[in-house]
DNA sequence: GTCTATACCTCGATAGAC
DNA sequence: GTCTATCGAGGTATAGAC
């Protein structure tokens, strides 16, 4: 079932064969579909993240991807297959960090180290992070039901975990779905909101916020947590 | 100066006199004309909030404002005038809540009461979280040089202000400018994001996020900076 | 599989009557 | 000030040759 897919592990980036609803063709074969496939997402991933849906073009997306417009909708049947395809084959990707989460492990440890994951992917993909903040902040229209519960249930999930944490008293009193709210809002906010932290940072900071950013969400957690 | 505008209190919302750069006409005088003016830019507001610069249409906000796209484009010469008056003008009143931390106060009290002010705007305001979060997603291409000087400048008073409080030995050691990111991303993120929190938080919660987010961050925040 | 050419549409903005 | 009509640019997607 599809929840499974997202509790469970998957290969990520690599895992493209699942045929999404909204590819014309069946799984790519060949290697030259598979080598263009990937560079058409590659450079959709880059458009989409940089102008958001609306403001990417088909051109655009077929000139970064180095090849002709047509030559690209024979690929894709529409802008919103791959869209959707991009969408659906990162989202199991971005979750990694979250899945990681280790019901046996150190609480303080797990949840603090989840944080560094989370903060080292808006570090090296913040093109991915813009492109579900895109996404989400215009209502989802590009994820599926089933996508969303997946999500749902990975949380419900996780937060069950953190809960157990917090009733045998190994970490303080917290709100286990907040909690995760606040690591999202906070680490992905250096990636979707990067120009604004760089304006706003004195330069020195400026040139990486994501030393000091480090420091900061390690004490933000430690102090958070300490029982 | 351009900066004195956003570091002093000023009337926020209702402040829209100061012609910005790209209206044709001079600053509105007749009734009418206040009147008119006043409903294109809310109904700007609800549909760039909506769908983004890209997605939003002229007609679309013609429509929203009960009026004819001629009739609208009499007033501003463009739609990216009309994203740029919105944006100057309601700029003003976002950053009322910052403004409004008094170096004076009981530094604990100051900083949980600006959390709680910018989480009501995130409930109350939704909409304009979501336009600004849009136009920063995207680089900040509609905001002026002077605007991001202005909110570097209010930004770095009110940094030295709670690094005073910090040397002083009032509150915690924190790093003033990432926690006011923090506040920023923490309570931001529940407009932004509307519609993952609530797919993701249990039925009863998901009707109304604000409550249990308004204690989580509380506590929060009183953890970071208790001494 | 890849190209040129193009059909078809929507959008931003303007012309010009009233 | 407000309207109908329309222009021209740029967008998605397809036809059809190679």
């Amino acid at each position: 079932m599809a929840i499974a897919s997202l509790t469970e592990k998957t290969d990520g980036i690599t895992g493209k064969l699942k045929a999404p609803a909204l590819m014309i063709s069946a799984a790519p074969k060949t290697r030259i579909q598979k080598r263009n496939t990937a560079n058409i997402l590659e450079a959709a991933l880059e458009v989409f993240s940089a102008v958001g849906y609306n403001g990417a073009t088909v051109d655009g997306i077929a000139q970064a991807a180095k090849m002709s417009k047509p030559n690209l909708l024979y690929y894709f049947s529409s802008k919103e297959a791959i869209h959707v395809t991009l969408l659906e084959q990162l989202l199991d990707m971005w979750l990694d960090p979250l899945r990681a989460l280790d019901a046996d492990g150190v609480p303080k440890d797990e949840i603090l180290a989840y944080v560094q994951r989370k903060l080292e992917m808006s570090r090296d993909m913040p093109r991915e992070s813009r492109l579900f903040a895109n996404e989400v902040l215009r209502g989802a229209p590009h994820l599926s039901a089933d996508t969303k519960n997946a999500l749902k249930a990975l949380v419900d999930q996780k937060a069950a975990v953190i809960q157990g944490w917090v009733d045998a008293g190994q970490i303080a009193p917290v709100h286990p779905y907040h909690l995760i709210f606040s690591i999202w809002a906070q680490t992905q906010h250096y990636a979707d909101f990067d120009v604004q932290v760089r304006a706003v940072l004195p330069e020195a900071e400026a040139r990486d916020p994501f030393p000091t950013a480090a420091r900061h969400l390690q004490q933000m957690f430690e102090r958070m947590l300490a029982i």
